[in-house]
DNA sequence: TCTGGGGTCCTAGGACCC
DNA sequence: TCTGGGGTCCTAGGACCC
């Protein structure tokens, strides 16, 4: 049976949003000025998370340097995030997609696919979707693409074809016309280093991705990639939306320092309190982790990670940071200047029981302790920020 | 110009067991 | 003395996504 899925995407999510916010407070739309949403642009390793339109027609890029920007642009506007305000407006995006149908996957803080197959028919579908798109804009006030498929990857592919403010179908029978001709590049799943080996093969466009036999293509990416893109290049998915979401797998969190470090103290700082930020993390989400791992980033960004064991499933922020501390010292040298640091855990469960063992160190009870206090310290500024 | 932060999945190789 | 093959678990590293 014939499915229709769409795939809302949120234009220029962050930068619309804050858009939004400043026009209602009586200042300029940022949408329409070359503008950017990014970390402090004081610090030279900020980066840009949003760019307008008119941003990007100067060829300005997320992930792009803001200090490198401001050289293409020197009266680029540049405006910090507000993640409290970013969440509402998703929430609200969300909520209007899921009137349109029940059965929806929210995909990340922007994007969405709901499966409308019971909800309209090929016939109506660029209707519907106009309806949604025009209701999002007049609630909402900011824009959205729609894309429209027989599957997630078409319809995700639909979405990303001309923006903003937009409607797109690609139907199997359309996958000739509007898909084949792209760079192999616009696929989902190929990044930068598949499109290397994809064309230094001769392999440019989706299409003659689509043709290349699975031998040939097992050899450049391997037998599982291979599937997926032979698949995917041919418009076929047959993934479903999924309503639940995934439980997490793993939390992690990293410093970039504003110079590179080589202070073994300033490094040690960092660690408590990436430290202190996962462990809240699992403890706010009710797990506990039995492998944590540490990572750091040198200045030609090599990366160094090291992984252990706990001896039990922990959320305790000193065991974590203990864990880590010693993974550090059997990986650096002390000496070689560290960009960024980061940690991580992982294998994660619900287990409750706690098991007191006749060993646990006496400190135990008074790290909880300090992780009570921390927790709550941390609820408390969230409610007085609120006000 | 000089590259953030937070995730997921896959692969290859080693250890260990039968 | 020299030796197979399969299965599982673990770690490190790489690629991709937003």
């Amino acid at each position: 049976m014939q499915r229709i899925i769409f795939h809302i995407d949120v234009n220029s999510a962050f930068l619309s949003w804050s858009a939004v916010k400043m026009v209602r407070e009586g200042k300029p739309d940022i949408r329409l000025v070359p503008s950017v949403v990014s970390g402090d642009p004081s610090d030279r390793r900020s980066i840009i998370t949003a760019a307008s339109i008119p941003a990007k027609k100067l060829g300005i890029k997320t992930a792009q340097p803001v200090s490198m920007a401001l050289r293409t642009c020197p009266s680029l506007v540049i405006v910090r995030g507000d993640w409290a305000w970013y969440k509402a407006c998703s929430e609200g995006f969300i909520s209007i997609c899921r009137n349109y149908s029940p059965v929806l996957q929210q995909f990340s803080i922007d994007e969405c696919f709901i499966d409308m197959t019971f909800r309209c028919n090929a016939g109506n579908a660029v209707e519907v979707a106009n309806r949604l798109k025009e209701e999002v804009k007049a609630e909402l006030g900011f824009t959205v693409n729609v894309g429209i498929g027989s599957n997630k990857l078409l319809a995700k592919m639909a979405s990303d074809f001309e923006k903003p403010d937009k409607v797109h179908t690609l139907w199997e029978n359309e996958v000739q016309e509007k898909m084949w001709p792209l760079g192999v590049r616009d696929l989902l799943w190929v990044g930068k280093k598949t499109e290397e080996r994809l064309t230094a093969n001769g392999i440019h466009t989706i299409g003659q991705l689509a043709q290349l036999g699975m031998g040939s293509l097992t050899q450049l990416v391997g037998q599982k990639f291979a599937l997926q893109l032979h698949e995917n290049a041919n418009g076929r998915d047959d993934s479903p939306v999924e309503t639940e979401m995934a439980e997490a797998k793993s939390y992690s969190a990293e410093r970039t320092f504003s110079k590179d470090l080589t202070d073994p103290k300033d490094i040690d700082r960092a660690l408590f309190n990436v430290a202190c930020i996962v462990a809240h993390r699992i403890r706010r989400d009710n797990f506990r982790a039995s492998t944590v791992s540490m990572f750091i980033k040198y200045k030609d960004f090599s990366v160094v990670q090291k992984q252990c064991r706990t001896e039990q499933p922990t959320d305790v922020t000193a065991v974590i940071l203990n864990e880590a501390r010693r993974l550090l010292a059997e990986v650096w040298d002390g000496q070689t200047p560290i960009r960024q640091v980061g940690l991580g855990v992982s294998k994660l469960t619900h287990e409750s029981a706690i098991q007191m063992s006749l060993f646990e160190d006496p400190q135990m009870e008074y790290y909880r302790e300090w992780d009570r206090s921390y927790d709550e310290k941390l609820a408390s500024n969230k409610n007085t920020s609120r006000l």
